[in-house]
RNA sequence: GCCCCGGUGGCGGAAUGGCAGACGCAGCGGACUUAAAAUCCGCUGACCGAAAGGUCGUGUGGGUUCGAUCCCCACCCGGGGCACCA
């Protein structure tokens, strides 16, 4: 089995053991093995472009692989799986571009990936791989979605996108890099398109609470509280002159209700056109359609200039004493949070203060907090004090005051407490191709009435429609029986322009009799089927965005090949969810946000066993170009992984990446740091393979090793264990290394000591780990040979270099019994030559002895 | 503006209350070599000093402590996120 080298050459010996890892099926994952715990580690899939695997997968995965081969060693029945996240835009422009189908795009990428990754030495249960854009794995995508559906959590909205003109296609926020697009550096624009919708905001509470139970990076949860924005207040309806409708707005300071002196609507509120007087509709209109050609980022860009607004010309009723107060429509209120409506209080709220000054509306203080010298703050005072101004509540706190004013308008049904979020809705639809379609399809009224059957039962209780050329459309699912949903045929990958994806010019798969009952479709080119069933149809021709098939890899992996359900509930049960779990910290609020909402979703259906998706999350830092900056083809720094295995070797490739720093780092790359890494394994086998290739004399059964060397043995079984506990390859590294020097200085080594190092090695550098193991003796695979424990006794020494600190500062040191006393000590102390020239002639007033560490004198 | 993370030799980093700089890189000196590479051995925070040795030193300034890179307060700098969210 091992290479026919005598000197390390990592070209020879890897690709030998990556095949006997692959001819065994030695990491396929059993399941159901009731003798070991289990482990499920996952590292965020890639996405397989085109320009295959980045060193910063490299770097992800093998922490990831090294974790899995050290949990192995220490008896877990461990699963490593791998997956591809597969549809999505890069893909489609190739196909574009090139005229290959995505398919095929894909497939050369995955397999080029696949390679790579096998490359590296990875432990990966390949019988597991999953692929999103596989119609069986689409088909549970899109179950999900059903589910979603029928459960009131999927709507159909017309919003305004960003739509790219050039690349012909609506775009996510996060393709919008400084108001172009991502790729290409496009304009874009805004536009009104009838889009889908899903219900996160329902799951709001959810999603925070859920964050106090798991073991996350701090910065990530807290970016998420900050995302989700949850803050509590009061809902306020205030009657409006001459109206019979109320304006009700969401506010966190009902405290400060008496120094509401003007309210304010968004310009796209529904009651704008009722709130505007006819003297001003003009200028009403002008406005509003002014806002409505700005962006929210132009709005949010006009935040650092002035405010602007009209006067609508009503006035608003101040509930609580009576107040006549004009109602202004400004665009600083914006209709996506609360009710897109304000009460405004300049006096307690800068935004309202700055408008207030400039449209000359009163500013009436409310809120009073002196300072030492018993002046008042100045206006705007943002934060909480003591009510004046405010009838029967003067005196009040703000704190008691919220909850006497909420309480006193509660009595009379126009107030009461509410929360809101920041959260919006999550905006599901892109128009392109290269994703998974909705198993929707738009049909009449009259037809919408037919639905029975399964159809029926995937309905949600309010119908989802839209209207188009004055019809209103009405959508049904196509269930469960009939999924997968596949992609039409076709060689135009290209939106079609109007507003649709490519789908909506496959006419043979877009225009279909459909079964309002069992779900079954025929084009609609082919005879009307027998049957009142049987409608007429328009698919969807959205496409779900790349977060949909990362929502729930998590849970395929469990259970890949399963055609009966999502996932098989005694597996689920069995395997849980990923003890760890590991990825890049881009995704902190988007896909760390989605795959938990579906997640909680299908726990609260029923359709998976265990709650918490992510219980241990970790992020791993960047690996940086050797200029310290981010890899970039542009920057000309890009660290090519394939180079470095051919170079190097995988093994001393890996060690080096856990070398670098430490894990969650940002780090540079640096080419003669991974030449110092080769040089150390080098070292080692040389120093245990002789120049004929066989095991150096040096190895003997029962070698007598010095005392200095069974101690760093020890400690270096200690130190490594302790640090893949944490986490903290870098330096279980560097003892690996202390290690080596000491190895180098011994002249007779056991063969247990140097087999219970290869152990240690094996989860970092597993290749040379193997071939050496083999070499000295042993059965392949070091994979199973488990994990060396060490002897606490060869690790202290009797007699220790004890520091002496006169006045804190280390002045000198003696050799002392390790466990000697303190009177001991401070006796060898005082005699200390050097000791004694700064205690000369002062007393000791205190002494501080850490036993086998310092004695500290202070001297005065 | 708000939130989060960080600041240690020439470089990557180590040490989470006990002798700062482990380990590696780079650099310097030496051995081997006709020579170079590779390999091996030694030195390597700054300043003063011939040396012994001393002084300073973990962004800055305070504080707690016998003792602080580590804990507390204030500030400076860098990175990331959010930002008219009522």
């Amino acid at each position: 089995m091992a290479a026919n080298c005598t000197d390390y050459e990592p070209s020879r010996i890897e690709p030998l053991w990556q095949k006997y890892w692959a001819d065994n099926n030695t990491f396929v994952a059993k399941d159901f093995d009731s003798t070991r715990p289990k482990y499920f580690a996952m590292a965020m899939y890639p996405y397989p472009s085109g320009h295959g695997l980045h060193v910063g997968h490299s770097e992800n995965y093998t922490a990831t692989d090294l974790l899995c081969r050290y949990k192995r060693a220490r008896g877990f029945n461990v699963m490593q799986p791998m997956g591809w996240d597969a549809f999505g835009l890069p893909t489609e422009q190739t196909a574009v571009e090139t005229g290959v189908h995505p398919r095929e795009v894909t497939r050369r990428n995955v397999a080029t990936f696949k390679r790579q990754l096998d490359a590296h030495g990875f432990g990966i249960d390949w019988t597991r791989e999953i692929n999103t854009t596989d119609p069986q794995y689409v088909r549970w995508t899109q179950w999900i979605f059903a589910q979603l559906f029928k459960h009131g959590l999927a709507y159909v909205d017309e919003r305004p996108v960003w739509w790219c003109p050039a690349l012909g296609t609506v775009l996510a926020n996060e393709e919008i890099v400084d108001g172009k697009s991502e790729r290409g550096s496009h304009p874009v624009e805004r536009r009104a398109l009838r889009q889908w919708v899903l219900r996160i905001t329902a799951y709001a509470e959810k999603l925070l609470e859920r964050l106090e139970g798991i073991d996350w990076p701090e910065s990530t949860k807290a970016k998420q509280r900050n995302w989700i924005g949850k803050s509590e207040g009061a809902e306020i309806s205030f009657a409006i002159e001459g109206l019979d409708e109320s304006l009700t707005v969401f506010t966190t300071r009902p405290d400060t209700l008496y120094g509401a002196t003007y309210m304010v609507v968004a310009p796209e509120h529904p009651l704008v056109a009722k709130l505007t007087s006819a003297d001003k509709k003009a200028e009403v209109e002008a406005y509003v359609k002014a806002a409505s050609t700005k962006s929210d980022m132009d709005r949010t860009d006009l935040a650092k200039g002035e405010k602007t607004g009209v006067f609508s010309g009503s006035y608003a009723v101040n509930p609580i004493n009576g107040a006549r107060i004009p109602i202004w429509i400004a665009d600083y209120v914006l209709m996506g949070y609360g009710t897109g409506a304000i009460m405004a209080v300049p006096a307690h709220d800068e935004r309202d203060y700055e408008f207030a000054v400039k449209f000359e509306i009163p500013i009436i203080r409310v809120i009073e907090k002196l300072d030492a010298e018993g002046h008042e703050a100045p206006l705007p005072f943002c934060v909480y004090g003591k009510l004046v101004n405010s009838g029967k509540h003067t005196g009040l706190s703000s704190a008691e005051a919220k909850k006497a004013i909420v309480a006193d308008l509660e009595t009379q049904g126009i107030g009461r407490l509410a929360i809101n979020y920041k959260l919006r809705d999550w905006l599901f639809s892109r128009q392109r191709y290269w994703g998974e379609p909705f198993p929707i399809v738009w049909v009449s009224e009259a037809d919408f009435a037919k639905a029975s059957g399964e159809v029926k039962a995937f309905l949600p209780e309010a119908p989802i429609t839209f209207v188009q050329d004055g019809q209103v459309q009405y959508a049904l699912p196509v269930p469960p029986s009939q999924l997968p949903l596949k992609l039409p045929e076709t060689d135009n990958f290209q939106p079609s322009g109007n507003g649709e994806s490519a789908l909506g010019r496959c006419t043979e798969w877009l225009n279909i009799w459909f079964n309002a009952s069992t779900g079954e479709a025929l084009p609609a080119s082919e005879p009307r089927p027998e049957g009142a069933e049987w409608v007429r149809g328009r698919r969807e021709t959205n496409t779900m965005p790349q977060w949909a098939g990362s929502c729930w890899y998590h849970l395929r992996y469990v259970d890949p090949n399963n055609d009966k359900a999502l996932i098989d509930p005694k597996l689920n049960d069995y395997w849980g969810s990923p003890d760890y779990y590991i990825g890049g910290p881009e995704h902190s609020v988007l896909h760390l946000l989605y795959a938990p909402f579906w997640h909680l979703f299908l726990h609260d259906i029923g359709a998976v066993t265990v709650r918490e998706p992510y219980p241990r999350l970790v992020h791993q830092g960047m690996v940086l170009g050797e200029n310290g900056e981010k890899m970039s083809k542009s920057r000309g720094n890009v660290i090519n992984p394939d180079a470095v295995i051919k170079e190097s070797g995988a093994d001393a490739m890996r060690l080096y990446l856990m070398f670098m720093g430490p894990l969650e780092d940002d780090k540079p790359w640096n080419t003669k740091g991974i030449e110092g890494i080769t040089r150390f394994l080098r070292r080692l086998w040389r120093d245990i393979i002789d120049a004929e290739g066989r095991v150096s004399a040096k190895y003997s059964t029962d070698a007598n090793e010095s005392k200095a060397f069974r101690k760093v043995l020890n400690e270096t079984i200690k130190k490594v264990s302790d640090d893949c506990e944490r986490g903290r390859y870098n330096t279980a590294v560097s003892q690996m290394m202390i290690f080596m020097n000491a190895l180098a200085k011994e002249e007779a080594v056991r063969l247990a000591s140097i087999k219970d190092f290869l152990k240690l090695l094996a989860p970092f550098a597993p290749h040379i780990a193997e071939e050496l193991w083999e070499r000295l003796g042993e059965k392949p695979s070091i994979v199973d040979a488990g994990w060396p424990t060490y002897n606490e006794a060869e690790m202290v020494e009797d007699e220790v270099m004890l520091g002496i600190l006169i006045n804190g500062k280390p002045r000198s040191e003696v050799r002392i019994a390790r466990d000697a006393d303190e009177a001991t000590a401070l006796a060898l102390a005082k005699a200390d030559e050097k000791a004694q020239s700064f205690i000369e002639g002062k007393a000791v007033r205190k002494v501080v002895y850490v036993p086998g560490k310092i004695i500290n004198l202070v001297v005065g």
